[in-house]
DNA sequence: CCGAATCCGGTGGGATACTG
DNA sequence: CAGTATCCCACCGGATTCGG
C-alpha cells in the first residue's frame, strides 16, 4: 500500500521487504518461541534445533530492529541477557503460530501428496 | 507430533520440512496469488515481480508435491498450463493472507522500530 | 554467558540459450 | 507459452576462535 498499490507482490513496496525477512523459518520458530516466554539466548538455541549461533544472533538482531521483539541485557556477571515479545511482534506470532498448528495438523495430508507425487514422478521416468 | 512430540522446533521432524518449505516468501507469494484466482505461468511470473522463472518454477514444483496446488495441462498449441489453489492450499492460503495484511497494515510501526533502532546504533558507534 | 569476527565450502538463484 | 539445461558467482550459513 506504501509506494506501490500492489503491496507485498510489488518489489519496491517496503511490505516486501518486511515479508523477506519475517517469511523465513527460523525467524518463524523464534518468534513463535519467544511468544510463549522471555527466553535466553542459550535457551532459544537449544529450543531451535538446528539453528547454529551466528544465524540464531542475526535472526534475533532483525527481530529486534522490526520491532516485533525486545532484548534486555541484565548487568550481573557473566551478562545475562532476555529475549521478550512486544506488542507488535506477538501479533504476528499468533499467525506464526497459527501456521505452526496447521502444519502439525495437516502434515499427513502433504506427506501423502507427496508419495502420490513422487509415485507418479517414478512412473513417468520409468515408462 | 509425528517422531517427535517437539514438532517443528525439532530437527527430525516432518513438520520442520514442511515449515522449511512453505515459510518463504516467494512460496507465500505464489500461494496468495493462486488462491485469489486461478493463474497461467506467466501471469504469476508478471505478478510476483523479482521472481525468476527458475525460482518460479522451483516454487510451483513445490507446491504442487506438497498437494497446496495442482497444476492443469490444456494441450493447445502451445501449450497452457493453469496452476490453482486445492482446498488444502487454500486453508493454508487464508493464514498466509491474514500475514500478508498484517504486514500491509504494520509497516508504518515496523519501518518506525527500525530507524529508531538504527538511530540508536549510530549513535553507540559514534559516540 | 552472550556475542563479534573470521574463514570458507556449498548452494541458491540470476542470466542466458535452447526445446516441445 | 511453459518450461529444461547450463554456467557461474554472490551470499548464506556452519565451524571455529576470540572478546567483554
Amino acid at each position: 500500500m506504501i509506494g506501490d498499490p500492489r503491496g507485498p507482490f510489488a518489489a519496491t513496496c517496503p511490505t516486501r521487504h518486511l515479508l523477506d525477512q519475517v517469511a523465513d523459518k527460523w525467524s518463524m520458530l523464534a518468534l513463535i518461541a519467544i511468544a510463549v516466554a522471555p527466553r535466553r539466548f542459550n535457551a532459544l538455541k537449544r529450543e531451535i534445533e538446528g539453528i547454529s549461533q551466528k544465524v540464531l544472533t542475526q535472526t534475533l538482531r532483525r527481530l529486534e530492529r522490526n520491532g516485533l521483539i525486545s532484548r534486555t541485557v541484565e548487568p550481573t556477571v557473566p551478562v545475562s541477557v532476555t529475549y521478550a515479545i512486544t506488542p507488535l511482534g506477538r501479533s504476528l506470532a499468533t499467525m506464526m503460530e497459527e501456521v505452526r498448528i496447521w502444519s502439525v495438523a495437516n502434515i499427513g495430508d502433504v506427506l501423502a501428496a507427496q508419495s502420490g507425487y513422487d509415485q507418479r514422478a517414478s512412473v513417468a521416468t520409468t515408462s
